[in-house]
DNA sequence: TACGTGGCCGGACAAATGTCCTTTATGGTA
DNA sequence: TACCATAAAGGACATTTGTCCGGCCACGTA
């Protein structure tokens, strides 16, 4: 539910710790401030260094999709690197949150000659594919209460952080649904 | 819904031509047969040189979910490569499949010494993640005629090419929603 | 205190989708 | 030809999920 990437956060913290990356600067954002917003240009590339973001975009439908909640470590923009495209989705702060940023011709320079960062990246990537395939097959083959076990079972301080209207536009359902599944599964456990 | 990557087929063909990549081998499949099954190991990265074939996996509930159709110059076999593990899913050829075979150390070496390679395969890797984050908020947030109308608008040909069955498993819902909402999209064009 | 505002909860009903089962092609094969 | 497997289509019903709505509670502020 929370994505982080212990990897590479070690190696950039690195990285930045030794100086020899003057490209990344550091950045905060309180609770509710936007760090990408969706169909806005990208020129950086971000990494996770405290906090939670969810990272969301607005369907024609009116409703929020939750691709994922970045943790420590993790990165984004990179999607938007390539093709020199807007930003697909927003990214935005639950908590206080810092991260490095790195404009996008010094990310390029840094893929093309740190080779341990190249593999890193590719890593990453591989890692945030992997995830989204698994993630999409469950969602569609498994009824809600289902979904709401499994994502208990891996984060089981779920509602203590993340708020119930994200959780319903994480699962791809509507509050009214999320509401009534707590309410089942509580009553098969306490009859 | 057929994804296929022009600039990593171009590349890949002038690398074999050329004789440069002794390491890629070229391998034959018919229909129906297996190139990767899931829970199995992996060795080798595939690069589809002709025909479709599905990537699909079966989930705890029996039911298929298919992640995408691959043609001309995708790849796969590369989520499995960074983490030695087991195939995450199935490859099964559609129609006569003739793919590019290469091994783990032979493709880690080419990514590691060829520039122009490692940036194709990067943005080969960023255009799926991008491909998978849309499909899956497009999925979770439209009912099912909205899915299949987009997806007949992106594939006219949709159903000469796959199976009722398939085109189900692809839009993650039963064979039998899917006819209901062909005939009801047809009765609303000759009412 | 009184009054909004926003998060959370749930009733009642409607719509979407799944399950189960039967029927009808269609193609291959004994 | 007769037989069998398999894809496709759809009827009838159950379940799941969404929509719309009103109520409750905590919190900040006039």
């Amino acid at each position: 539910m929370i994505r982080t990437n212990k990897e590479l956060f070690s190696y950039i913290t690195n990285l930045v710790l030794s100086g020899s990356a003057g490209s990344f600067s550091e950045h905060h954002y309180a609770p509710l401030q936007r760090i990408l917003v969706e169909g806005k240009n990208v020129f950086s590339v971000y990494i996770m260094k405290s906090g939670i973001v969810k990272c969301y975009l607005t369907t024609d439908t009116g409703s929020n999709f939750i691709q994922e909640f970045f943790g420590e470590g993790e990165l984004f923009g990179e999607i938007e690197l390539m093709d020199d495209s807007y930003s697909y989705c927003t990214i935005e702060a639950i908590d206080d949150v810092t991260v490095y940023k790195i404009q996008k011709s010094d990310f390029l320079r840094l893929l093309d000659h740190d080779k341990k960062f190249n593999r890193l990246f590719i890593e990453a990537l591989i890692s945030k594919l992997k995830y989204k395939a698994t993630r999409h097959s469950y969602n569609q083959s498994h009824i809600i209460e289902d979904k709401l076990r499994r994502l208990k079972m891996k984060f089981p301080e779920l509602e203590e952080v993340i708020s119930k209207q994200d959780i319903a536009d994480y699962l791809g359902i509507t509050l009214r649904a999320l509401n009534r599944t707590i309410k089942t599964m509580s009553q098969e456990i306490n009859p």
